[in-house]
DNA sequence: TTTTAGCACTCTCCATTCCCGAGTGCCAAC
DNA sequence: GTTGGCACTCGGGAATGGAGAGTGCTAAAA
């Protein structure tokens, strides 16, 4: 059944008021927040309806009204003025990406801090590269017991490894192993490292020491842990709002989310530009049914791509977080890919969980 | 005014009756738990006596004793009992400390959350180095619009930088830089890089291009983060405690924590194997007043020291925090220094902050 | 047919009251 | 110095009782 223009606004105003109050909303206040001409009486007949339908929920009898998942999906989908950031809000985010850090896995922790401070909701980032490879190797000689292993890996990000040994070795044992390695590990993923790999470099360099092998294996390490990451921040905001008075709820909820685990399978595939929300029992996660997610995904170039989201609780000011984070996806897709954001960019999209 | 030993028996009763239990101390349980052969209403004399001296107090005229600040203290000074680890906990530890992990700050995060885990409060790790300097330098050129800066700093730790330029240069140029950095910027501070020396490299190196100014400014960028570094985990752990069931007062002190430059005031100096106990109003920290940080210091060799330590509520089982503490620090400064632990490692030494 | 005013009803929230029990301090006796 | 006894105190939980906000329903008005 399709609601009427007047229930629609109706929705409308019990949202907004629900996300600024976080108490029941009655007819009388509906009335002034939607600025209508009809009587709470009326109004009371329509929340009956919307209630019916599913829109809406009621505490108990004689208490105001409060949104259902189905009612916020609503809103997102159709009712939702798109939120323009102010020229402070742009600015802000514009000169925090400005400070670039040097280490990649640092900047996107900062990028989530920044989504904290301006969401006050606890934010997370994932990364995830498609499959990353070795781009370049170099062996640094250091003096004949110690090495740095430098891995140039796909995503422009540097890995080293400072290794002492207990036997010695020469500069040209490492300069034949440097390029037996670039020469045979590059551009090959994790499983593609086998032993007879390893093996038939170790004859190719003529290494008899074992040196092989402590290359390759935290080149293993290296491209099983560089692919994806997960960084939550900014957990405690949660303890400020009134849902989470009760502690276990937030424990549960803020264990949950230090997991890192648990949030790799968050839905990730939107498109850069796109925001994605995730509504109370939308999510999959049990941890999550009465929180809501939003998701923004930024291009890291190199195949390399990120979610950056928040997590907080239904009543969620989905217009305000989906903007400002997308305008935080769309300036670190620019950042990170060097080229121009996607070009859905500015203009907000927002994609639901549509069954 | 010396206790007597049944004085001291009956505090340490109450104590740890109250660290188990977080509810006021009467006279019979603690009769039960000291077990002591005198009736309660002499306990209660004795209560009396440990109230007016300033060891106990009371919530209201008919509650139980709970231990003040000064109680707490005479009982980690002299009559807690040395908790010796199960051999379950020492193998937990010492198999954590296993996996060591290629970066150094990754393997110091997760020995954090190992102290979490065992002890279930939030933990805290500041690593400090006295101070760091550039030992060795190395420039890989990659093609003529990018290089990579490699910097073995003291504390053998490798930091590096992924340069691109938008202009070209030649692996030539790099070579003389290379040459010049490691002549002149190596075993010096942060400090001691000032524009004159920036200025003489360049003309050292022949680079007309500004590259020496980008590596400077990596170098100064990479000195200033390196020397310390502090991080919390388990944060969340608190609200399963009654004396945070206010989501207000965890917030307080979660925010407190998270802030690093906080962390950074505690005090340091120990000695290693040593545990620093700080009982509630004896922390400088307003926000810390009510709650014990307990602290132990690795060595993690070339000058660099460390301080682990849990946050938690002055009840807290302070035996068996120190205990796993001091042997978590322990082994890390084996770990780390390479060498033998220090000599006072496994006898538990605490230091109080004796006034 | 839709809207509205009116009204009885429901339920939460808050403050008040009341009682129970745990624990105390003190006193007199041992 | 120790003990049993006893009156007293205080917090906490259960019970009570409006006040207030908000509802649904009905009947009248538009």
């Amino acid at each position: 059944m399709e609601l009427s223009q007047r229930q629609k606004k109706i929705l409308r105003a019990v949202v907004e008021e629900y996300i600024d109050s976080a108490e029941p909303v009655g007819s009388r206040t509906v009335q002034q927040r939607a600025a209508l001409t009809c009587s709470p009486a009326t109004i009371r007949n329509e929340l009956a309806e919307l209630t019916r339908e599913g829109y809406l929920d009621q505490p108990h009898t004689s208490a105001g009204r409060v949104p259902t998942a189905k009612g916020y999906r609503l809103y997102v989908n159709e009712l939702m003025r798109e939120r323009e950031l102010t020229d402070d809000e742009t600015e802000a985010i514009n000169r925090k990406l400005q400070d670039r850090v040097a280490q990649l896995d640092k900047l996107i922790e900062n990028v989530g801090h920044m989504a904290t401070e301006l969401t006050s909701y606890p934010a997370l980032t994932i990364s995830a590269a498609a499959a990353v490879t070795v781009k370049r190797f170099d062996l640094i000689y250091l003096d004949q017991n110690s090495f740095i292993i430098v891995l140039l890996l796909t995503g422009d990000t540097v890995k080293n490894k400072l290794v002492h040994l207990p036997f010695s070795f020469s500069q040209n044992t490492l300069q034949r192993l440097s390029a037996v390695f670039n020469a045979s590990f590059t551009g090959i993923g994790e499983e593609a490292i086998t032993a007879e790999l390893i093996d038939s470099a170790e004859r190719a360099a003529g290494d008899t020491m074992g040196l092989t092998s402590v290359i390759a294996s935290f080149v293993i390490e290296t491209l099983a842990t560089a692919g994806g990451g997960a960084n939550v921040s900014g957990e405690a905001n949660l303890l400020k709002l009134p849902e989470f008075k009760d502690p276990d709820k937030a424990h549960r909820l803020i264990n949950y989310l230090s997991d890192a685990a648990n949030l790799a399978s968050l839905p990730g595939g939107t498109d850069f530009g796109d925001v994605k929300v995730l509504i109370g029992p939308e999510n999959a996660a049990l941890e999550l049914k009465d929180s809501s997610v939003v998701l923004a995904s930024y291009n890291a170039g190199d195949n390399m791509r990120g979610i950056i989201g928040v997590v907080g609780p239904t009543r969620m000011d989905y217009s305000a977080v989906a903007a400002k984070l997308s305008y935080i996806a769309g300036g670190l897709s620019k950042l990170l890919a060097g080229g121009a954001p996607p070009s859905g960019y500015g203009k907000l999209m927002i994609k639901g969980d549509d069954k």
